[in-house]
DNA sequence: CCAACGATTCGCT
DNA sequence: GCGAATCGTTGGC
């Protein structure tokens, strides 16, 4: 088995590692993009994940290689792209700073807010259901890690209705991007 | 077969 | 801040 540039810099990633490189990191789609500032981890042991409960048809994806996409749809309007970690975990992309591609991520979206949320963000880059499953280096998707060691915040998770809460959300300090603010006791890493 | 439920967003109050 | 929109997936009967 052959690894991309991408799947051989997170070699066997656990998702809340994951979530926390790739904060920083550079997502391209088709020459759209950015930088992405905010992520949350899903893991395997996790009620909040999709992979909870084990293999179905819509999460397969989840349970694929790593550096792999996971896309499926939310609340029946929206799409989510998400990216595989280690079997059964994974990291939704919440929101990047729209550069470059914003004239045609701003055709996409009917709205100021380009990429400030997981369903924007797919909106804005033209994310389609087909691209779930599909590598994230060299298929018109691709993720390079920036080699920084950025300041991080750290909060619970956004959207979760499940008991068990985790301080899996993760944002680039200083940036005003992120879907919603981190909370005032988010704290930094 | 049918009912419940979202990893959300948008518009209105 | 709150509720509607909207429909595929999932799980129970």
């Amino acid at each position: 088995m052959t690894l991309n540039a991408f799947q051989a810099d997170i070699a066997d990633p656990g998702a809340v590692d994951l979530a926390q490189r790739l904060i920083s990191a550079r997502l391209d789609v088709r020459g759209a993009g950015g930088v992405i500032i905010e992520t949350e981890a899903y893991g395997l042991d996790d009620p909040a994940s999709h992979s909870f409960k084990g293999m179905t048809p819509r999460n397969a994806s989840m349970f694929g290689p790593a550096g792999h996409a996971y896309v499926y749809r939310s609340y029946g309007i929206h799409l989510c792209l998400i990216v595989v970690a280690r079997r059964g975990e994974a990291v939704l992309l919440r929101a990047i700073l729209p550069d470059p591609g914003v004239e045609s991520m701003t055709a996409r979206r009917n709205s100021p807010q380009l990429c400030n949320g997981p369903g924007r963000l797919a909106e804005a880059l033209g994310i389609r259901l087909e691209n779930d499953g599909v590598t994230l280096d060299g298929t018109g998707l691709s993720i390079v890690l920036s080699g920084d060691m950025p300041d991080l915040l750290v909060g619970p998770r956004i959207g979760i209705s499940k008991p068990t809460e985790r301080p899996w959300r993760f944002g680039l300090a200083g940036e005003t991007g992120p879907s919603r603010a981190f909370p005032p006791y988010a704290k930094s890493l």
